[in-house]
DNA sequence: CCGCATCCGTTACGATACTG
DNA sequence: CAGTATCGTAACGGATGCGG
């Protein structure tokens, strides 16, 4: 059945040392999950809000990435028989409960950015001169 | 000066909503990164015992993702200069600080994947059925 | 307003072969 | 052993246009 539609392939990796992480990462490693979540996390959204807040997603990723976090119960989608009609999107309580992960990589990033660019500009600075 | 050779482009999205999360994602969100940290993170590992650790990981793709992982400060890499060559890769305390974060995904992936694995069947179940 | 379908470029990844 | 170089494929993501 394939389920292309959404852009979901099935991964062949087996869980030998993962163990659950890339579980994980495969929801919310993509380009957008993140923010979708993030903005979902304050309230209920309908799905041209969501595109103005989230900045630069373009309407085709953001069905696929509401429909991938739908699928994976960490969002409901409810439709108003409405004309013109209105969809709201809403994190469920699986959902929420991500948002604790989130926050705490949000606060790493804050806490260890300077470094990690620190690290990143000595890296390319000695790379740059090999000779 | 691109820095190609590693695979590492530079993002052009801004800092708007996410305020640091795609940070972390950038470094942790692609295939094997993580997987190479949660190996690392048990101990100094050659470069044959991390490929033969990680499992379906490419040598070449090994060595991309511990040179992105040195460049950020992540993981140290040592040459000693034997014949045969023989290199040693370990966390830094940068990467030992992500391994918590790590932690924390992992869990909440094995806490709650019988949920998701649910609501996907679902979703799929009714999917296949449009008439 | 919502969102699906199509086309198309870019990137990530894997397989293989070759060097010090 | 520890890489680098090259090539091919497939997934990702953006732009546009159509339909309910």
């Amino acid at each position: 059945m394939s389920l292309g539609h959404i852009g979901v392939t099935e991964p062949v990796i087996s869980c030998a040392d993962d163990c659950g992480v890339r579980d994980v990462l495969d929801r919310l490693g993509d380009k957008w999950s993140v923010l979708v979540v993030v903005e979902l996390a304050a309230g209920v959204h309908r799905f041209k809000e969501l595109q103005r807040a989230v900045d630069g997603i373009s309407q085709r990723m953001l069905t696929l990435t509401v429909r991938r976090l739908e699928r994976d119960g960490l969002v409901t989608r409810t439709v108003h028989p409405t004309v013109p009609p209105q969809v709201e999107y809403e994190l469920t309580e699986l959902g929420h409960s991500l948002t604790h992960l989130v926050k705490n990589l949000a606060d790493w990033s804050l806490a260890n950015r300077p470094r990690i660019e620190a690290a990143r500009r000595e890296w390319d600075a000695k790379a740059d001169m090999p000779s």
